[in-house]
DNA sequence: AGCACGCCGACT
DNA sequence: GTCGGCGTGCTC
């Protein structure tokens, strides 16, 4: 007999090995194998055993035998080469890399199942506003739910009802995925009652012992919930019942900088899929794409609004628009509303744009600013080299206008560009509030050392500071009880972008703001763009309403959930070659688009800038209608012979399409 | 990914 | 004259 052997090394095939008669009782797809591999030994998977008649042997001269099986049973219940083969076709990475992200961690020797009483959970708090839905998980049926939670609501309120409803007596267990480390204490605080003693941690930070306490831990069903980051849907589970997704919204559950590239948001609810059991995908700001799934029926939604008690009604949000502030960096609005929150103690934190970025022009005079004639927003201005007459360029439909030499609106002359950096943002601000304690947060900080960047974080946190001056970025971990009032000085930079996740970016930001202010404070937002749908619906900071606009632009525009996204790049040094590699991927994915199916392919699209650099690249877009049409896609494309001197990327639900 | 082979630069 | 850089090629 023969075992089919996949291993976790970036090829794209499998290998045969010979099964010693004594191995071929036990040998069974899902074990572990041990086996010589080139010039050293590795630990692969059984994918299938199979008779030698099965097997094309004519290649090889002699076949290795398998040196040693690991399990005795497979550490996955669910398929796990099935659901590697999955993730392979839909993102691309070699099955092995794929199916090597569930066995990673696992020792040679399986530590011994602990002998473990059920563990009855506590009482959790009660939520009444939320029963239907823990009565629903209580059922245990298999489903997939969308958790909206209000803005001002604490997961670690509501969490702990959730996995005590689900998970019930019996040794059923939990996995609870979070964007990041920082989240984890906070939450396995909260769950510690319900589950003494049951609850685990997973991330890429634990030392070697106790990584290897957690995944026993995971895998003997000593844990009743493991707490774990974007790694921990690939923990083996003895009887895994529900996987929450803790704001599922973050774009970090996709991994993309490194192989396997992987969704944990879509990885998860296949893999429960597999098992029969829940997953319940939580955040106040939705995915549009979870939203779109919950409005298609594919998930089922529950709004967990009011389920704690509010603390209040809310920040007040102001929309400025700009055109009546030309020139300024802080309108007079903001300014006053600054001076007077600084003054009676409190803290502001302040989002400038990002410089260098999609900058705009606007007449120094009168304020007019160029719009797109076709579709309507303002229009970048694109930096082309030196002695090129300026373009300004639409970022929706790509039109390009030369840059105006006077004003339509007042014949004016002078046109100023707008959106200020951090540093000039800053110089604005100690203008205005002398006496301020002002700190910066920005991409040098960011970049400089960790210490100096959590440093500047805390120290504004701890209210040593007035005023923090930052990118969206310093959003994110900022905690701060003084805090009264936050600015986006320049939201249209991001808003302008090229990327279809705009609009559900910024206002995800605004919300994001609106929770850090909490019960009261004032939220700002410049912008020119007031007529913006985005602003419509920021006011009573409505998400639903919004996301069911921006699902319907979606639709419009074909874009996700409507269509999957399949970015092919081509790069080398022979611009001939890198072309020809192009051609080659659009004849193979002609099938596209056929016999009424609504996919298309867009590009080729060259970056801009480059083009009297020696280096060439370009790139496609694919827009799949379906998800067997983009892994039909995929699978086409990483078929094609190699070129020698170009380089291909492929890559399947790309976040950030710069 | 590992691991080996192979062919050009600065060192004992 | 060797040690060692990382380009290229292979793994049932």
């Amino acid at each position: 007999m023969l075992a089919e052997i996949s291993f976790p090394i970036p090829l794209r095939r499998t290998f045969y090995y010979h099964l010693p008669e004594e191995m071929e009782l036990q040998a069974a797809p899902g074990l572990r194998a041990l086996a010589s591999l080139g010039k050293r030994e590795a630990v692969g998977v059984i994918l299938r055993v199979l008779p030698e008649k099965d097997a094309d042997l004519t290649r090889f001269k002699e076949l290795k035998s398998v040196l040693r099986l690991l399990d005795e049973n497979p550490l996955f219940p669910e398929d796990a080469p099935a659901l590697a083969a999955w993730m392979s076709g839909r993102w691309g990475s070699p099955a092995g890399l794929c199916l090597g992200a569930f066995y990673a961690h696992a020792p040679a020797d399986l530590p011994a199942p602990a002998e473990l009483p059920p563990g009855l959970p506590a009482p959790a708090p009660a939520l009444p506003a939320l029963k239907a839905f823990l009565d629903e998980l209580a059922e245990g049926k298999s489903a997939d739910f969308l958790l909206r939670l209000a803005p001002v609501e604490r997961r670690e309120d509501i969490y702990p009802a959730v996995f005590a409803a689900a998970l019930g007596q019996g040794g059923a267990q939990g996995l609870l995925l979070v964007p990041d480390l920082s989240f984890i204490p906070a939450l396995a605080a909260a769950l510690e009652p319900v589950f003494p003693g049951r609850v685990g941690v997973w991330h890429a930070r634990l030392t070697p012992k106790k990584r290897a306490e957690a995944w026993a831990g995971a895998y003997g069903g000593k844990y009743r919930v493991v707490i774990a980051t974007r790694t921990g849907v690939f923990l083996p589970f003895k009887n895994l019942k529900l996987g929450l997704l803790d704001e599922e919204h973050e774009e970090i559950y996709k991994q993309e900088e490194a192989e396997p590239a992987y969704h944990a948001r879509e990885v998860l609810l296949r893999r429960m899929g597999a098992l029969g059991g829940m997953t319940v995908l939580a955040s106040p700001c939705p995915s549009i794409e979870s939203w779109g799934a919950a409005a298609a029926g594919r998930l089922k939604r529950f709004d967990a609004v009011g389920a704690a008690p509010a603390k209040g009604p809310g920040p007040d949000v102001r929309v400025l628009d700009m055109a009546a502030y030309p020139g300024d960096i802080l309108a007079r609005p903001l300014a006053d509303s600054l001076r007077a929150a600084v003054a009676a103690g409190g803290q502001a934190l302040i989002i400038a744009g990002r410089k260098g970025y999609a900058s705009r022009l606007f007449c120094a005079n009168c304020g007019w600013m160029p719009r797109c004639p076709e579709c309507g927003p303002g229009l970048t201005l694109l930096k082309t080299g030196a002695g090129k007459e300026p373009v300004l360029l639409c970022r929706r439909c790509g039109k390009k206008e030369p840059k105006p030499v006077n004003c339509p609106k007042c014949n004016g002359k002078v046109f100023r560009e707008y959106g200020a950096g951090t540093q000039k943002t800053q110089e604005a601000l100690a203008k205005l509030m002398p006496a301020a304690k002002i700190v910066r947060f920005d991409g040098d900080v960011l970049r400089g050392p960790l210490k100096a960047m959590k440093e500047s974080l805390d120290s504004f946190s701890r209210g040593e500071a007035d005023v923090l001056v930052g990118t969206r970025i310093a959003l994110r971990e900022l905690g701060a009880p003084r805090l009264s009032l936050v600015a986006f000085l320049d939201p249209d930079s991001d808003l302008s972008g090229a990327d279809f996740r705009a609009s559900e970016r910024s206002f995800q930001s605004f919300y994001g703001a609106s929770r850090l202010l909490g019960s009261k404070g004032e939220l700002f937002i410049q912008t020119r763009e007031s007529s913006h749908f985005v602003f419509s619906r920021l006011s009573d900071m409505d998400y639903p309403s919004f996301a069911d606009g921006e699902l319907e632009a979606r639709r419009d525009f074909f874009y996700p959930p409507f269509c999957h996204i399949i970015k092919a790049r081509f790069a080398s040094y022979d611009r001939r070659a890198m072309e020809a590699a192009g051609s080659a991927f659009l004849r193979a994915t002609d099938f596209l688009g056929a016999d009424g199916d609504k996919s298309e392919v867009l590009g080729p699209v060259t970056p801009p800038g480059q083009e009297k650099h020696k280096f060439f690249s370009e790139y496609y877009l694919v827009k799949a209608a379906t998800e067997k049409a983009a892994m039909r896609c995929m699978e086409k494309a990483a078929a094609l012979p190699g070129r020698p001197g170009v380089k291909v990327f492929l890559e399947a639900d790309p976040y950030g399409l710069r």
